[in-house]
DNA sequence: TTCATTATGATATAATGTATCATCTCCGGC
DNA sequence: GCCGGAGATGATACATTATATCATAATGAA
């Protein structure tokens, strides 16, 4: 199931963020398992490592962070763990950042929206009917054919906009 | 003034596009005169070429059609001078394709929605408020302040639906 | 086991974007 | 006209992100 709207967004500082990769990565394994897919161990490390991370994270990062001794890994195999991850909706990669987050809601497909916030680069994403609504009409007005949104929305989120100075005013 | 919600997106294929370029030319050298600003030579090549492609093209394509032989431009020129066409709304950046459209409407800031054909490449410029609404109200329900909402959408234009196969249906 | 498929290793390279410092050009004030 | 400062460009180097290609290894099915 998608994310239902007006839920609360951004999860909260002090959470159990070891939970959340715990639980995704059994989550990823359950759809892979019914799905005959396989999460190689460079699969769920690289999906471990995508969520492991508040912000979103970068290839290369990712790639850093990959048993640095042993066998190092190129970044071909990241991109390639990424796009299997991605293919299968584990992971969403926003284009505005060039960046990768875990999905939170991976057991069907969806067209998320995102917003990032530029100063500690939490991500929420959403599923919006209304946003997909409001796109897919003035498209359809133009008598263009939907098929990927892409929607990522910049700006502050409520714990930084607590913390830091007021928000800017344009 | 921007675009009219509900007008007719995207340009028809037979347009008389060289006075399209001439006329984004000519209004970001009023709108300049009137701030200020110096549309330099090498600004106004590039705002040239931006307009001049039917679809989005990237800083190096940019690059490669800058008088090849005289003075042959640094990939820094290209970027200081779409930073310039930026900032003063000529041009927009599309992140979901690491390229740059000219800005129908430079006259008033804006933030546009973007209409991309994964055909024939064009693009189409709005500036919707119920996409807008719906963001906003979707991130204020989340506690976050906007700042720069990204919205590109990938589909089939008018004219590549007309001409070939039928849309994918997912 | 054998074979086909899929995944990974390894190397090279492409594509996109920045940093830095020197030089030049334009324009206002003298 | 000249000077001086701000902004613009030249030139070089480098950083970041992503892909191509071919060889090898692992997996799973017949």
């Amino acid at each position: 199931m998608a994310a239902d709207p007006g839920q609360a967004l951004f999860p909260s500082r002090g959470h159990d963020h070891a939970a959340c990769v715990a639980g995704a990565l059994e989550r990823a394994a359950g759809i892979c398992a019914r799905r005959g897919a396989r999460l190689t161990p460079i699969r769920r490390r690289v999906l471990e490592l995508v969520w492991a991370s508040h912000a979103p994270i970068g290839a290369y990062d990712i790639l850093a962070r990959m048993e640095p001794e042993s066998r190092r890994s190129a970044p071909a195999t990241v991109y390639r763990a990424l796009d299997f991850l991605m293919a299968h909706g584990f992971v969403h990669r926003l284009s505005s950042v060039n960046a990768y987050v875990g999905c939170g809601f991976p057991d069907n497909p969806h067209m998320a929206q995102f917003l990032i916030c530029k100063e500690c680069g939490a991500v929420a994403e959403m599923d919006e009917p209304r946003i997909e609504q409001a796109i897919g009409s003035a498209a359809a007005q133009a008598g263009f054919a939907v098929e990927s949104p892409v929607v990522e929305v910049r700006g502050r989120c409520p714990a930084c906009r607590k913390e830091g100075a007021p928000d800017a005013r344009p």
